[in-house]
DNA sequence: GGCCGAGGGGACCATGTAGTCCATGCGGCG
DNA sequence: CGCCGCATGGACTACATGGTCCCCTCGGCC
C-alpha cells in the first residue's frame, strides 16, 4: 500500500505480500476499509517508533541536523520514491476516511510533539532563546519535511528535501543564544 | 478528481459531473489514464495562470505576504480539505504514472520558477542580500507551501499551513537587506 | 488409533467499473 | 425538401476485485 497507493492495492496484492488466505484476510478485518486503517495504525506506530530513537534525546542544534541528516539518507536510498509513509497515507485518505484521517492526524501532532518536546529541552537549558517557540517551530519543522517529501518524490530527486530541511533548521538555528 | 482522489474517482463520476456520455468521454480520450494525463495538465494550466497573476510582477517582500495571505485565505474557505490541486495529484500519481509525475515536477519547477523569478528581481534591486539564493528560497517556499496544505489536509485546520509559509517568509526575510 | 472441532485454503459469487458498439437524431449539402 | 454521414447517447460486455463459503487439513482428546 506505501508502494502503489491504498486503493490502487488490491486484496489479491495483500494476500500475496501477506502469504495468507483471504479467509485470513477476513478473519482478521471486517472489510478492507478496517485493513487500511490497521495500516494506518501498524503504519504509524513504526514511524513514530523509530522517530522517538531520533528524537527523545534531542538537546542540542547537532541532534537535529542528525535528525535532518537520518531522513535525507534514509529517503535518499529510494530516490525519494514513495514519499514519506505517513504523509502519502495521509494525502490520499484524508478526504476519504475521516477515521483514519483523524489517526493521522494524532500521528502527526504526536510527531511534532517530540520535535517540540527535544526543542523545548533546547529552551529550558537557554540553548533556544526566550522568544523562540517550540511548537511552532516544530510545526515547520514537519512542514518543511513533509512537503521536501513531497517535492523529491515529484522529482525523483532529494535535493528540494534537502533544501527544504535545511530552510527549516536555519530558521531554528535564528532562535539560537549566540 | 480533486475531490476524491484520482482512483476513486470513476468514469460514471466523470460523466455525470461533466454532463455527457461515455462515448464522448472515449471520443477525447483514448482511456482513463489519458484522461487523468488532460486532467493533470488543465490542473496545472490554471494553477500556474492563478499563480502568475500573484507573482508576475512579485518584487518586494510585501508582495511575498500578499501571495501567502491570498493561498492561506484560499484554503480556509474549505478548512484545508483536498489540499493542493497539484500536490495531491502529485501525491497520488507520482508512483502509479510515471508521465503524469513528469509534468507535475515541471510545474512545480515552474512555480518555483515564478517565486524564482521574483525573489531575483528582488535580489536584482538590492532588497535582497548578495549572499541569498532565490531558487533555494523559492523551493524552501514551495515545499513549506506543500507540507501546510498536507498538514492542514489532516487536521482540518489551516493553523499548520499559516505556521509554515510564515516560517518560510521569515527566512527570506532573513536575507534582507537591513 | 479414531473421532471431533476449529482454522485455513482457495474456489466461487456479486458487483462495480473500464471500455465497446449500435440505433438514433441532427446538421450539412445537394 | 430529402438524403447522407457523423456525432451522440446510453445499453451492453468483459473483467477485476471485494467479499463469501465450503471442504479439507491438522491438532487435540478419548
Amino acid at each position: 500500500m506505501y508502494v502503489k497507493g491504498v486503493n490502487a492495492t488490491t486484496l489479491d496484492d495483500v494476500r500475496a505480500a501477506s502469504n495468507t488466505s483471504k479467509s485470513q484476510l477476513y478473519n482478521h478485518f471486517p472489510d478492507k476499509e478496517e485493513l487500511v486503517r490497521a495500516v494506518v495504525a501498524a503504519r504509524t506506530a513504526q514511524v513514530l517508533e523509530r522517530e522517538r530513537g531520533y528524537l527523545q534525546r534531542l538537546k542540542s542544534f547537532r541532534g537535529l541536523v542528525r535528525w535532518r541528516d537520518a531522513l535525507v539518507q534514509r529517503n535518499a536510498l529510494r530516490n525519494g520514491a514513495y514519499g514519506c509513509a505517513l504523509g502519502s497515507l495521509a494525502s490520499e485518505l484524508a478526504d476519504q476516511d475521516d477515521q483514519a484521517r483523524a489517526t493521522l492526524a494524532e500521528s502527526f501532532v504526536e510527531w511534532e510533539g517530540l520535535l517540540a518536546a527535544g526543542l523545548r529541552r533546547m529552551w529550558d537549558s537557554g540553548v533556544l532563546r526566550p522568544d523562540a517557540d517550540p511548537e511552532k517551530l516544530a510545526t515547520g519543522l514537519m512542514a518543511a519535511l513533509q512537503g521536501g517529501y513531497l517535492l523529491a518524490e515529484t522529482a525523483h530527486d532529494i535535493k528540494p528535501m534537502e533544501i527544504a530541511l535545511d530552510m527549516a533548521l536555519d530558521h531554528v538555528k535564528s532562535f539560537l543564544t549566540a
